[in-house]
DNA sequence: TCAATTATTGACCGATGGGACAATTAAATA
DNA sequence: TATTTAATTGTCCCATCGGTCAATAATTGA
């Protein structure tokens, strides 16, 4: 038995890939023939193994939450208290590396194309939802009920606003200027 | 004398049309073509009176930027208070008539190109240059010099994570829901 | 009125990119 | 080994799009 596939490997390449040319190229410039000579083959391959570009690019999106759900998971695993989880998932979504310009650009160029192709459309729900779920599960048990829905949107819109900040302006914004941005909003909304 | 020669009105329309195919297209689909016909017009005349598709949609975001920044120095110039002043900024971010899915879809397009178009990327500092100068403005009466920066860069975050989710959720974030998170950091952050 | 400028159109061009495909090579399996 | 299956490449095609250009219509202004 094969622990993993040729075409598994190949997927998962190409999906980085893609999802690196986003980076430096935008979805307009990402182009199969770049991803492809990215990743050390050619075009023929890449439609060889996702349908579509947009299939590509659905997985791109698909693998680069992945990671980062992952890191947010992984400090979560650790966390003991309420305070704790909610650290845990602001810090795994500032990590150094996620929250680099580059790839805010390339979330940027995703979610751009969010309202025009309903895949990413879906995806992007499950990520909400998911960033939802996550504060919700410390949010209950630092706050009244009835505050927390607000308080989560809240969290989530600032992390938002500041990865688009940092995708925006490559210089102006530091890892720790955005970490601190969000502690200061904790330290004021939900004072320990 | 002229006060309004034909190019001025021709720029304009099609300045407009611009965004408004932006809308709905996105920024590959919102084509040269596309935008003459919404204008209705043919596709040279775009390419009269503007040298390429860049510069339509450079200006295509000048326009729509001056008529938000429009909205909030109405409202700015009718508050009397600090406190007054921040409202103004807030309430001007979140008109009905700007806060829309749609709208909030082009920015997010024209955003997206930022990274890689210097003169869209000129534009979109100047706009935040122009929010933290008006957050400024009004802090400053509010909190210790040394706070109002921070909170100036924590409400531009939250405007464009909220923003950004009008633009990726249609349905799921009303106007109203909006402007409650903002009074409410307000009400935290800056208690009366 | 008539020349000169400006507006407007439509046809055309070159480049590009997504996708289809046949052909070739490598791998796997019996 | 032989046969089937999968991997990989390069070529080809078609559509599209940005941009150029020459020709025509409209406007202006002297």
């Amino acid at each position: 038995m094969k622990l993993t596939k040729i075409s598994a490997i190949r997927r998962k390449e190409l999906r980085q890939a893609a999802f690196e040319v986003l980076q430096q190229e935008g979805m307009a410039g990402a182009t199969l023939e770049k991803v492809a000579a990215h990743a050390g083959a050619s075009k023929g391959i890449v439609l060889h193994y996702f349908r579509s570009k947009q299939e590509l690019f659905e997985h791109a999106m698909r693998e680069a939450n992945l990671s980062l759900s992952e890191a947010v998971n992984a400090r979560l695993k650790q966390a003991t208290t309420p305070r704790g989880r909610l650290e845990a998932i602001i810090e795994g979504n500032f990590e150094e590396r996620f929250f680099r310009p580059s790839i805010c650009h390339a979330w940027l160029s995703l979610c751009a194309e969010v309202p025009r192709e309903p895949q990413l459309a879906r995806i992007q729900k499950v990520i909400h939802a998911r960033m939802r779920s996550n504060l919700m599960s410390a949010l209950v048990h630092l706050l009244p009920r009835a505050e927390c829905e607000a308080v989560a949107l809240a969290i989530t819109a600032l992390i938002d606003g500041l990865w688009l900040r940092a995708g925006l302006q490559s210089e102006g914004l530091t890892r720790d200027m955005a970490l601190n941005q969000m502690r200061e909003y904790l330290k004021y909304r939900i004072p320990r």
